[in-house]
This record gives structure tokens, C-alpha cells and sequence, in this order.
DNA sequence: GCACGATCGTGAGTAATGCTCACATTCGGT
DNA sequence: ACCGAATGTGAGCATTACTCACGATCGTGC
């Protein structure tokens, strides 16, 4: 029946949140969720059990803290990313470049988080929504640039999306799983060189054409 | 310790089995996994816990004989699609409208199921190995068809694999969370024309060009 | 029918784990 | 030096994944 987690005020306590915390994503990447229990993580953490509740109802909260402070950390990286484009207002081809960069330095930054969070948190409601939140202000900011550069179609908002989610899995792929025989490096090029074709071609065609024009080559 | 898991000779011993896997699923799409107790699933299925681990070693196995059931009929669909392409031989755009339109499909066949495997489930190794063996078949598939085509790119290894993995994402939150305001069937149109471009422009600019793009610095 | 080995089903019991609570300890201010 | 608030403690409770010794049922040869 414990309700809120007790909020740190003094010293001591902020020192035992962060051990905590830090004990907690240990073991996560060590053992994985399920064999990771409580007990073990206030041991590592030098606390007692108890205090561990003091500071989170439940061991998902655990999960979710950590993911909060990852994606805030990611957060900030794109933001910073996206300040940039709107200052220096670079082409497509560069705004490409910039951003799938950002994007790449994010699972390179702490890839066993990442990889943690991505893999094993989405299991609880409140870590689902926090994900969806990450990614529709991305959206949102990917389409001022689209905007910005005339190459949001006819639907610069789920265009936004596509390209989110796109980026995200591949790029998630290319640095955590990369094929044998296929490096990181080459596929984060492919993956910027099939996007600006994606976009590009719109500017091309006219961005007006919904139609598939006739093909003016091939075959 | 790790008893192989009874095969099953007789016929009751099938149904047991059947109404295992059912109740399994609808208690995890109902409750999700973490608050499906094993006995809740035994109970529903009418048989008693001792016979639920007859046939299923642990309850991770539950989740992993689902996700077997659900892969095999992935892959079914996506070989008749394939088998479609290889026997009609259409353009790109054709080629595209079938494999979208095939995973699409997918998505919406069982949708809870998919959520389940796909969002929910703590994943265990072996539940990851056996959706990379699905995604590595896609691949393979996808890059005959890049090369029948002509628009494989400098690797079509890589881009095949870019494409699955780009295309999955794409339509798993097109069907499964499309943003509000924004229909799916618009959100999958628009990925066709995505593609269709993103692959189009490597054959238009000649496939040759990897022009790395200058710098990004450009501070 | 009947016996009998193989297959299948049972459910109370066990070990492990998430979490609680009544109490002890320490801190900050006076 | 003192007190109330904040913090820390860990034995113990409730729940749950999983086991095991045994009983029920099936298929088959006679």
C-alpha cells in the first residue's frame, strides 16, 4: 500500500536514488529484466530493500527511470541536431547528413541502454507512451524541415513520421545488428543515399505528383 | 532438470496442447505478459498446471510457441508474395505495390498477435533469433528481386536489408498506431511513393554514383 | 473381455521473488 | 542538547513459476 515514492530532500537520500538507479541499469545489461531481481539491485546499490521502495514503487519503475533518463538525453542530442539545420538552413542533402548522423551518435552514445530499453521496456504502458512522445517530437521537427525545404509531398506530417520511424529501425539495425560481412559505415551511407533519392524525387516529379509518372528510363 | 517437453501421441493430449497455446494467447493479449500467471493459463484451458508443463518447459516457451505459430504464417505470406513476383516479373512500382501491400496484410491478419510478439514480449534470445532468421529470409528475397530489377544499388545486401527492416517499421506504425488525424491506407500510399522514389533515383542518376557528400561540417 | 505397458493428467507442495511495515537511525534547525 | 522530520532497515508476507509422486486413461495383444 506504499503510494508515491518518497521524494530525496537531503543529501544522503539523492546518493542512495542514484545508487539505485546506477546498480539497477548494471544489472539490467548484466543478467537482462526478468533475472535481475530487486534484492540484488539494493545490494549492489549498498541500500536495503527497503529503502529501494522508499524511492520506487516497483521494479518496472526502475525500467521506466532509466528510460526517462535516456530519453531525455536523447532528446536534448536531436534537439541540439535540429537547432542547428534551422540556423544554418543547410540543403537536403546536408539536412540529411546532419540528422542521420544525430541519429547514429544516439545508439552509439550507450548502445547496451539503448538496446535495453529498446528491446525489454516496452513492456509497461507509461514507458510506451513516453517512446511515443520522443518520436512525435521528432516527427514534428523533421517536418518543419521538410517544409523549409519543399519536399513535404502532400502530406508533410505523416511524411515526418515515415521518416522517423524509418531512420530509427534502420539505423537501430545498422549500429546494433549489423549483416555479416556489411559494415556500420556502409550501410549508414546507403541509408542517407536512399533517403535524399526518396525525397528527392519528389522535388524532381513536381510536388504535386501524387501519380506515379510514367517511368522516363528504365526497363 | 530441464524435462524436454512431452510429445504429444494421442489425441486428447493434441486438444490439451491447443488449448494451452489458445489460452496462453488470450490471456496475454488480455492481461500482457508479466500478469498471465502460468496457473491462470493452465485454468483456462481447462487442464491442470502439471499438464501445462507436460508440453511447455517454462512459460517463456509459451511466448516462443506463439511467435513460432505467428513467424510460420508470416513467412508463408510473404512467400507467396515473393513467388507472385518471381512468376509475373512487374516494374518497381508493381514489385513495390505487391511487397507492401503483402506485409501490410501482415500486420493486419492478427493484429493482438503481432502487438504481442512484437511490442510486448520480453524477448528472449531465442524469440530474437527466430524474427532475424524471418527478416534475413526477407532480405534474401527483396535483393533478387533489387537485381532483377537493376536498382540493387553498389550493395544490395544492404540495401535489401534496409528496405525490410525501413518497410516493416513503416507499415507496423501506419497499421498499429497511425498518429490521429492521418488515415492508414494514406500513410502506406505514401509509403509506396517513398520507396518508389528512393529506389527510381539510383536508376535515373546511374548507379555508379556514390558521390560522398561534402563534408557536414560546413560550420 | 482382460491384462498391461505406455501415455496422459493431477494438484498439493517448494523455492524464489516482489514488495510491506513496524521500527531504528540520522539529519537539520533551534 | 533536544525534537520532529527524513531516511534506512530487514524479517516476513503474498504471490508465482515450476516439480513430482501418483492416479486415470488409452492402445494393443490375447
Amino acid at each position: 500500500m506504499t503510494r508515491l515514492r518518497r521524494k530525496p530532500r537531503q543529501q544522503r537520500s539523492i546518493a542512495s536514488w542514484h545508487a539505485v538507479l546506477d546498480a539497477a541499469a548494471q544489472l539490467f545489461g548484466e543478467l537482462g529484466y526478468a533475472r535481475t531481481t530487486t534484492n540484488k539491485v539494493a545490494e549492489r546499490a549498498g541500500v536495503s530493500i527497503g529503502t529501494l521502495y522508499q524511492y520506487f514503487p516497483n521494479k518496472d519503475a526502475l525500467l521506466l527511470a532509466l528510460a526517462e533518463r535516456h530519453m531525455a538525453e536523447a532528446g536534448a542530442e536531436l534537439e541540439r541536431a535540429f537547432a542547428l539545420l534551422s540556423q544554418q538552413q543547410p540543403d537536403l542533402e546536408q539536412t540529411l547528413e546532419v540528422l542521420i548522423d544525430a541519429v547514429v551518435a544516439l545508439h552509439r552514445h550507450d548502445p547496451a541502454m539503448h538496446r535495453l530499453l529498446v528491446d525489454l521496456a516496452p513492456r509497461t504502458p507509461e514507458a510506451v507512451a513516453r517512446l511515443r512522445r520522443l518520436e512525435q517530437a521528432a516527427a514534428e521537427a523533421v517536418e518543419a524541415q521538410l517544409r523549409r525545404l519543399g519536399v513535404g509531398g502532400r502530406s508533410p506530417r505523416s511524411r515526418a513520421m515515415l521518416i522517423v520511424q524509418g531512420i530509427e529501425a534502420q539505423v537501430h539495425g545498422a549500429v546494433l545488428d549489423p549483416p555479416e560481412g556489411v559494415s556500420t559505415e556502409e550501410l549508414v551511407a546507403e541509408i542517407k543515399l536512399l533517403w535524399l533519392g526518396a525525397l528527392r524525387a519528389e522535388t524532381a516529379a513536381g510536388s504535386a505528383g501524387r501519380r506515379a509518372a510514367p517511368p522516363p528510363t528504365s526497363q
